[in-house]
This record gives C-alpha cells, sequence and structure tokens, in this order.
DNA sequence: TGTAAATTACGCACTTTTTTGTAACCCTGG
DNA sequence: CCAGGGTTACAAAAAAGTGCGTAATTTACA
C-alpha cells in the first residue's frame, strides 16, 4: 500500500505522519465523520490542494476511509479506520510526552535564574 | 526552548519528529552515547549538514545532549537527555503500530484476491 | 420562464516557499 | 596535510499555496 523502499518500520510510519497535518487531521477526525469542507473549516489554514492530498495519503496508509455519496453537490465523508482510531491514543501519547518535557524545561531554567 | 506559535502540543512534537532524520538518530542513539561520526556510519544517506543540523534541532527540543571535549581532535558526543529515553517507547510503540497494521492490510488483500 | 449563481469536493497548472544536498572552508596540534 | 566536527554560500529538489475549471442540481431573481 505504499512503496516500502525501507526496512524499518519507524521511517515509513514518520513518511506518513511527518509534516504539519496528518497528526492534525486525525486530531480532528478523532471527533468523528467529517466532510471535506468541515475539515477545512477545524482547519483554516490548510490550503484544499494539501487538505486533499493529505487524506488521500491518510487513506493509502489504511488510516482515514472515505466515502463518496452520490448526488448534487457531491458528499464526501472521512472517517478513521480501525488502524486510525489505535493510532490516536499513540499521537495523544506524544503530545503528553512534549507539554511534560516542556513543564520540565520551565523547571529547569527557573532553578538557573 | 523554541518559538511556540501554537498552542496545540501534537503539533509542537511533530514539528520536531517530522521528517526523515529526527526518529533515526533517536533510535540509534538509544543504543547510548555516539558521536558525530559514528552516527553518520550509521546512517551513511545523510549529508553532514543534515546531520548537524538535525542534532542541534533535537539538541534544543530537549531530546538530545550534546557534551563536547577539547583536545584534538575534536571530540563530541551525544545522548538521548531523560526527556529523550522516555521518547523512545513511544516512537517504538509508532513501529509497532505500523507493523501490525501492514499486516492487517496483507489479509485483507488476500481476501479479495 | 429564462438564466445566472451557488453549492461540494476536488484536479490541474503555475508560483512561491522551504527543505535538502554539494562543496568548499575553518580551526588546531601533530 | 590530516583529523573531527562543524559553518556558510549556492543550487537543486520537494513541498505548499493560488486560482481557475468542472460536475449536476437547486435556489434566487428579473
Amino acid at each position: 500500500m505504499k512503496d516500502l523502499v525501507s526496512r524499518c518500520p519507524i521511517e515509513e510510519v514518520m513518511r506518513v505522519l511527518s509534516g504539519r497535518w496528518p497528526t492534525l487531521l486525525i486530531y480532528y477526525l478523532k471527533e468523528g465523520t467529517k466532510r471535506f469542507s468541515e475539515l477545512q473549516r477545524d482547519n483554516p489554514t490548510v490550503s484544499h490542494r494539501m487538505l486533499s492530498l493529505e487524506l488521500r495519503k491518510l487513506e493509502q496508509a489504511g488510516i482515514v476511509e472515505r466515502t463518496v455519496f452520490d448526488g448534487y453537490p457531491l458528499r464526501v465523508e472521512y472517517d478513521l479506520t480501525r488502524a486510525g482510531l489505535d493510532l490516536v491514543p499513540l499521537i495523544d501519547a506524544l503530545g503528553d510526552w512534549w507539554t511534560e518535557t516542556d513543564t520540565a524545561r520551565v523547571i529547569v531554567s527557573n532553578e538557573k535564574a
């Protein structure tokens, strides 16, 4: 589902999750089903081109499921897959880690001052 | 320890971990102390400019500690900090997640074939 | 009644911005 | 002149933003 050039799974995950958007999109999608335009509203700074490309990448990685409803105007819905849902706590853990280490750094600089 | 433009910790971690090198360097550094040239040998495809830049980024993020030993030729050692060590299992978990979902995808395509 | 406009989720071409690579230079003692 | 661990300037490549076009139906309005 992707050209696996490397043998290292970490390298491969990071190829999918790297960049500004993938984790953010997962973050918003964990609230539930979202349409393209909702994701745009959730994150106004992403261009529709990027949103489209990133969603496609996440879909190919098996993280996001895309459902098209025929009719006009067209309607497309995005959900996290099972695998995508499993990924959520791992990403949250990274966020928590960051918050903790950031606090630690503040304490250290207080001691020095 | 970094210009925190966003409020979202996930966005901030990913700014540090995004790209090909950060997780790889952490991966090699978890084996223990490494010198610049050792890291180059561990990963021959990284240019020394990138290695330098990425190590500096990880240092500023509080993940890596840099120790300079005076004397010639110069000697510089890199270690994971406490925070860096804490990060290791989180990154490993991502790798495991990838391996699992990849297997799942293979099974699915077998069923379809 | 005719028609223009809006709607949704993009694709495509083009431009700008950011990231990465290449190569050359620095320092100092042996 | 080498080693080790860089830095800096310049070039190439990759990623991201901009804006137009498209589909078929509904609504807006003269």
